[in-house]
RNA sequence: UCUCGGGUCGUCUAAUGGCAGGACAGCGGCCUUUGGAGCCGUUAGUGGAGGUUCGAAUCCUCCCCUGAGAACCA
């Protein structure tokens, strides 16, 4: 299922675990991964998903995927699926074991009987208004319920008629009855049951009664055999009640529940809503557009399933807040696809460059390795004419200090070809250049064992060869390394105006032709590049996942 | 204000009373037909003040900073 990295993780999860296994408590582990389908996964839940699927291999254990959808008016069928596809692109495998939270409807409502019959939840029949004002604040306790009394009769009575319909949205709830003066609020009576009067995307219209999450969860996680529910720190809070129903339900073997920090990463956002606002309001074209962190989005981008692995497993786990520097999950798609993506040429910003001593219909076969850093991967020949095309930015006609590409009088060498002179430069009536005019030098045929050397290499295309394409270049979605952070500022405000780049006129070697969606190529000294499903027989559409390490533009920003 | 968490290089993360280490980022160098990759080197940290101890990032006290908590959301 995973190709050995040779890091190990270690955090305090797995140190509680050796721990369980070691004392007996458990002899085998069983974690699950239980997102809400009401939105698409993000890099934060691949964290996660790495996390719970990455200790039941590495323990011989199992992982469950469960859907906790206990909330009909979020839920949807398409972020059932889209969820399922992202956990298998991530690779992970969950076997026979997919459930949703919503298969335990039956069961949930007879443990609702239980406790009612043992005195330990009562229907309240106030309104929404009248139960928050009898919570009180994180400082003052809370009043007690007129209803809290009730007899056990009434409450089944009544928790019955609101399961058969017979009582609008809101007019009953089912509450825990636990301790209106606890510090925790969540301890405060909370709400076990609403009526919803919702279609659900799994159980249709079976039901109009719905339980909460923090009764639904712990009890998933029982029937399911969890061990070690592993959540974010935000319900850390809601430990207590998590033990707490089921030590009111007597459930033996019970899980445990573990927080750890979620992940933020600089320069995006990362919640749920945020993410759909840039949906719904056009800052991005959809779930899947490549700057933004869902995991689609990196799919499209470019990004390995391998490298997010690794990532999640450099990032770590702890119970610290985080803020993790974005350029750690560019340096895991580097690192993986560094030994993967074969190296082509492709021109981003032509210029043309006309060879003025070679033969005018001479094309030469060049050849050339396809990955430097894995042979099995063989070579390729590459076309070589008296026309080519090379960078934009390979040629400065007053060359900067450091400079090592072409410049008026200095020579440069053409990967895996030639070194040429540039001999003229020529320009049109507003002065831009047009065109260069340069010799080769014959004795220095790349592989033919020419000792002559310079201190640059471009890369280049023929111009009677090349095919077109389009490249869109990607940069940070926001100008701030921490959008959501400002109280003062609406992160819409931080969005970069420059994140997307489309060049239309990049000339791609033949070979790059025949790429499909998906593939993944280095363009040699520019980046990492894939090609985009928008790609058609058309136009070839090319994204950058990341930019190769470019110590030439650092030493010039500096 | 109250309750519960959390504070280790710029960032993320180790140490479990016994040499504060790794990764990313940065910086310097070597190498290079990718200014890539690789290799070598290097900068940089225990929030503060006391205490216990032969010895404290780790244990105790106080303080500071920070996150979460008052949905019929998850």
């Amino acid at each position: 299922m995973e190709e050995k990295t040779n890091i190990t993780p270690t955090n305090f999860i797995r140190e509680i675990i050796d721990d369980d296994l070691k004392t007996g408590k458990h002899t085998l582990i069983h974690t699950r991964f239980p997102p809400e389908p009401n939105g698409y996964l993000h890099i934060g839940h691949a964290k996660s998903i790495c996390l719970n699927f990455g200790i039941a291999r590495d323990y011989n254990g199992l992982c469950n995927l469960r859907f906790d959808d206990t909330n009909p008016e979020k839920e949807d069928i398409e972020y059932v699926d889209s969820i399922q596809e992202d956990v298998k692109w991530l690779g992970f495998d969950w076997a026979d074991r997919m459930y949703y939270a919503s298969d335990y409807f039956h069961k949930l409502y007879d443990f609702a009987v239980q406790m009612i019959k043992d005195g330990n939840a009562y229907v309240d029949s106030s309104t929404a208004q009248e139960l928050k004002d009898m919570r009180g604040t994180p400082t003052e306790p809370g009043g007690l319920s007129p209803y809290r009394n009730r007899s056990v009769d009434e409450n089944l009575r009544l928790f019955t008629e609101m399961k058969e319909g017979k009582y609008d949205d809101g007019a009953h709830v089912l509450r825990a009855k636990i301790d209106m003066a606890s510090p925790n609020m969540h301890m405060r009576d909370p709400v076990v049951y609403r009526i919803k009067k919702a279609t659900h995307h799994n159980t249709g219209d079976e039901w109009c009664i719905y339980p909460m999450y923090d009764y639904a969860h712990p009890i998933s996680d029982w029937m399911e055999g969890i061990t070690h529910s592993l959540c974010t720190l935000e319900f850390e809070i809601h430990r207590p009640l998590y033990d707490w129903f089921l030590e009111a339900l007597n459930l033996k073997n019970r899980p445990r529940q573990i927080e750890f920090a979620r992940l933020n990463l600089t320069y995006t956002v990362m919640s749920k809503r945020k993410l759909l606002e840039l949906v719904q309001e056009g800052f991005v074209s959809g779930w899947d557009d490549p700057r933004m962190p869902t995991i689609c989005g990196l799919r499209r981008r470019g990004y390995t399933p391998e490298s997010i692995r690794n990532f999640a497993d450099k990032v770590g786990v702890a119970k610290r807040d985080a803020l993790t520097d974005v350029a750690l999950l560019e340096h895991a798609v580097r690192d993986d696809l560094n030994k993967k993506a074969p190296r082509v040429m492709a021109v981003l910003k032509p210029l043309k460059v006309v060879l003025t001593n070679y033969p005018d219909d001479l094309t030469e076969e060049m050849e050339t390795v396809n990955n430097p850093e894995d042979e099995s991967m063989g070579s390729r020949k590459i076309p070589f004419t008296k026309e080519i095309f090379i960078e934009q930015d390979d040629f400065q006609e007053v060359p900067e200090k450091k400079f090592h590409r072409l410049s008026p009088g200095k020579e440069v060498r053409l990967k895996s070809a030639y070194i040429i002179k540039c001999d003229e430069v020529v320009k049109d009536a507003d002065g831009n250049i047009t065109e260069l005019r340069c010799s080769y030098d014959p004795e220095t045929k790349s592989g033919s064992g020419s000792t002559r050397s310079v201190k640059g290499t471009i890369h280049w295309v023929s111009a009677k060869h090349a095919v077109k394409a389009e490249v869109r270049l990607y940069d940070r979605l926001f100008t701030d390394e921490d959008p959501a952070g400002h109280e003062e500022k609406d992160f819409r405000e931080l969005i970069n105006p420059d994140s997307l780049e489309i060049l239309d006129n990049c000339l791609i070697e033949p070979e790059l032709a025949k790429a499909k969606a998906g593939d993944k190529f280095q363009f040699v000294r520019m980046g990492y590049f894939c090609v985009d499903p928008l790609s058609n027989d058309k136009i070839l559409v090319f994204n950058r996942t990341v930019g190769l390490k470019d110590s030439w533009a650092k030493m010039k920003t500096n």
